[in-house]
DNA sequence: CAACATAATTCTAAAATATGGAATAATATA
DNA sequence: TATATTATTCCATATTTTAGAATTATGTTG
């Protein structure tokens, strides 16, 4: 039985204060709505209509019932609209989580035009090195720097960037320039804690990638301390370019090392597949889309 | 789509934060449950549920929709037993259509203690000796006296009462004393209006009915009316035994023809035959039946 | 870390249900 | 009284729903 089908039969019945007008209008037979009012009196075990052949009223039963069915078939078309809207025009709030430093840097100028472009979103922007459990920890997208492992999320390519390996000239002049990746081994490499990148770093060797493994006196999650420490001239590094690239205009640090640098060093956007994407989703990573591709080319280049 | 079906089975995987749980707890194969939100998804067009096979959480849209469902469910349960509720106990208003003088009569008494021993429903007692029509009018039953025409209605009889022919010993010593209907012709006969019984009056003779034809000077619509004139002695009435027990014992009137008195002359409830009779005219109905056949045979007979 | 247990989904044949249309009975209108 | 419309019932057909096996995914345990 079918409740709600029912329920609309009896709703256009008692208005129309007709079956057979109430048939025309649902485009169904008389036997059909006559068998649906049936159902609905058997299951609610009360008449809900006298009728004639001529006339049909409502019993007290069924005006009451009639006064909730109405209100909620009102309610759900109510609903159902507000839904349908909301996969039109995004609605709500987005949590996001974002790359530490990235963020920092990038992600305040790109989310607020986000922002204006669709006033009824509201973001939430999770910053951290760490990488979040989508499902487990509520996130609508995450953008992910670097390879990605295998996962069932959906990537999206926002933009390239470049994983540079660096050091001061001062470092340089004193311990040496290191030619190829296997010199690292002689070398103190300021790692990263929270990724592969932290034991061993990947470099590209005749079109297939290594991993040189390395060692060093100081580590941190944090790429700008790793950074600072850098131009310090206390050892090697290897951080995205967006976060060496000024330092590296201003001659504070050198770029080694450049022909065998990984080529898949991207910024992605990082989200669960499902079969209807929620609007807020699509217009955010559409719009950082353009955003990267537009404005920052240059930045991460 | 069973709508319904599919909002239940949705509230209680949200509730459950399981397909599998929710199935159990509906004693279906998972594999409905999950079309059956897999149904709901579709005809939103919005993803409600995001799943791993280890983990059930809703979307924003699926927040905003289940508050609806949870509500609406309750709601609904709340209808239902509200309607069992009033199939059990009665509760409402009952309209009810009396014989005039009958209704002054008796009702009263017979009304109050109904209304003592369900104190939920409300009595609307409309007192006529028409022919209401119970649907085109709105009453619930009606009681009627005498012999029902044929009609849809179920009529359930609930005491047996006399109609007689009564007249003053000061007309009948001037005008004689019918011996049989024939007779009638020669008298002046106070008819009533609103019936058949206005221009014939019916007798059995050798156990059949017959409809002896009557003329007078004086008709009304009201019982009473021809009752007070038969005591001023101005004709013949056909009347109730209720109307006119008490005259006849004070010796005001006297009761004639008794031998060819018709002997359907009932008290009836008529009311419309549905296949769930409400509960209010069903307690009405078995409480008047009672009322009158402890009460009031002697009254009435 | 491999084996295991459980979960969600997909697929398919079988079961259950809904549907339209003809026949029937009832009741207004002219 | 004849006519037209109505609600209901019945029944063959069409549609939908169901359960269960197979598949893929994901935690847990020894």
């Amino acid at each position: 039985m079918d409740k709600f089908a029912n329920m609309q039969a009896f709703a256009l019945v008692g208005q129309t204060e007709s079956f057979a007008e109430a048939a025309r209008r649902l485009n169904l037979a008389n036997s059909v709505v006559s068998k649906r009012i049936k159902d609905l009196e058997g299951y609610l075990g009360t008449q809900l209509l006298v009728r004639t052949t001529r006339k049909v009223t409502l019993t007290e039963a069924g005006y009451t019932y009639m006064e909730f069915v109405r209100k909620t078939l009102d309610e759900l078309e109510e609903v159902e609209a507000s839904l349908l809207y909301q996969t039109e025009n995004p609605v709500g709030t987005i949590r996001i989580s974002l790359p530490l430093s990235f963020g920092m840097q990038y992600l305040g100028a790109a989310l607020s035009s986000y922002m204006e472009k669709y006033p009824d979103v509201n973001v939430k922007a999770y910053l951290s090195d760490r990488r979040v459990d989508l499902i487990e920890d509520g996130f609508d997208v995450a953008l992910r720097l670097g390879a990605l492992e295998d996962s069932s999320l959906v990537a999206k390519k926002l933009a390239h960037s470049r994983l540079v390996l660096c050091a001061s000239p001062e470092y340089l002049q004193k311990y040496g320039r290191p030619q190829a990746p296997l010199d690292l081994r002689e070398h103190n490499c300021l790692s990263y804690l929270n990724l592969a990148e932290g034991k061993a770093w990947p470099f590209m060797v005749d079109g297939k990638m290594i991993w040189q493994p390395i060692s060093g006196r100081f580590a941190s999650d944090n790429g700008d301390l790793l950074f600072q420490s850098a131009i310090e001239g206390s050892g090697l590094v290897l951080l995205p370019i967006f976060i060496v690239g000024e330092a590296v205009e201003r001659g504070e640090l050198e770029i080694l090392l450049q022909d065998y640098e990984r080529d898949d060093f991207n910024l992605y956007a990082v989200y669960q597949h499902t079969r209807h994407l929620s609007i807020k989703v699509r217009t955010l990573i559409d719009h950082l889309h353009s955003y990267f591709k537009d404005a920052l080319t240059c930045a991460l280049l």
